[in-house]
DNA sequence: GGTTCAATCTTTGCGGTGATAAGTTCATGT
DNA sequence: ACATGAACTTATCACCGCAAAGATTGAACC
């Protein structure tokens, strides 16, 4: 009796342990969320002992990076994908929304990992280089879009300020969707919060608004 | 010896434990970050048993939420200080973009707290009613901002559109900026960042081609 | 075949954490 | 004076990240 193991011992090396951990760990990420996010839970679930996944990634912060990274990459994806899907070469103003939105639906569907990607004081591993590359990557999809629908060069000025403009609001929208801090309806679709908050930007910016001091035209 | 509390009898009872816990809580959140904040810790520093701050607080998530909803009131009284301070009533997009940066710079003096209110995910306590009001009061005023600027009432869509626009502007570009993750030089000023992001705001959706007033490069 | 070896996974254990239970001190009202 | 209750104490528990050292396995070499 008293086989320490409760497995069979065909599956000492359970082989594909490290993308088995990963994938427990996005899982129990969104259901826990990442305080709670222990690898001895993961490991348990897994049969594994806990130890086990210290092979695989150096630490916690580690295995929070790699999904960190893998979060941005699935982004990155995305955005391409609702890009190239949709077509509006002729309205840059509505390719940007449609942009907006399929980043605002990539925060809603994976909350928690959008939360990990762009929240490293919860313990990230900053010296996890492909972290770094990854989000640069995802950031440079944008700016690509943004200089493609505004018919600039990639590294015109313009275009990196609209980058910062479009990336701050969807990302601001977004985190305040998933932590349920904005005053709208719960349900509302993220094709409505979208269209809303670009009206909002059409009345400060556009020209139905107040003229400014300074008008170009008039 | 071995008199088992170090600390005179004169101060068992401590009196203003509560607020002391607060502002070494504030402190350390700062310091060592929220993930690392930990009740022993605090009460350690202040030479009293770690229990004793379960009296004050029911449970970490409390105490935690005690501190962002404080971080709410400090950044609503930072919108209305730099309002009535700067006085643009006849520029609105001034207006607003000095708000922002209002905002912005009370994310960067106060990084973690800041972190710490936009993410009830690391644990904070849901059913503290200060906080949810706190936070709504704080929304309110950017409201009250916008629609005095705009010339609009408080209900009408248009504030609700702007506000959500300016919002999630405001918090995206701070949490970008205080998680390091823009793509422009460290040191640059909050002036500028926010200036860079308004000005991409005017490629996207004011008139067409607006030129930059102010000339410098980024 | 047998032996070695490195990778993988195990048990064991340390120190730190949130949280509860039960006891101690003290200020205050009657 | 003394009862009451709030403020604080010392256990103690379960869980966590992480390190050390040993066990299991397959593959590679002879």
């Amino acid at each position: 009796m008293t086989k320490p193991s409760a497995r069979k011992r065909t599956s000492y090396h359970v082989g594909n342990l490290s993308e088995r951990l990963m994938a427990e760990a996005r899982s129990m990420l969104e259901t826990v969320g990442p305080a709670k996010l222990s690898i001895r839970a993961i490991s348990e679930k897994l049969g594994v002992s806990a130890t086990a996944a210290y092979h695989h990634f150096s630490n916690r912060a580690a295995l929070l990076s790699r999904l960190a990274t893998l979060g941005f990459r699935e982004l990155q994806q995305a955005l391409i994908d609702n890009d190239q899907q949709i077509e509006l070469q002729g309205d840059h103003r509505k390719r940007l929304q449609n942009a907006s939105l399929a980043y605002l639906e990539f925060a809603r569907a994976n909350p928690a990992l959008y939360q990990l990607m762009f929240g490293p004081e919860i313990g990230l591993d900053a010296s996890d280089e492909g972290f770094e590359k990854a989000r640069l990557e995802a950031f440079g999809e944008l700016q690509k879009i943004i200089a493609a629908s505004l018919n600039e060069p990639l590294e015109s000025r313009t275009v990196r300020q609209a980058s910062l403009a479009a990336w701050s609001h969807s990302h601001g929208l977004a985190s305040l969707v998933i932590h349920k801090v904005v005053g709208f309806p719960e349900g509302m679709s993220s094709e409505r919060l979208v269209e809303t908050s670009f009206q909002g930007f059409e009345h400060v910016f556009g020209r139905s608004g107040v003229p400014s001091l300074r008008v170009s035209d008039d």
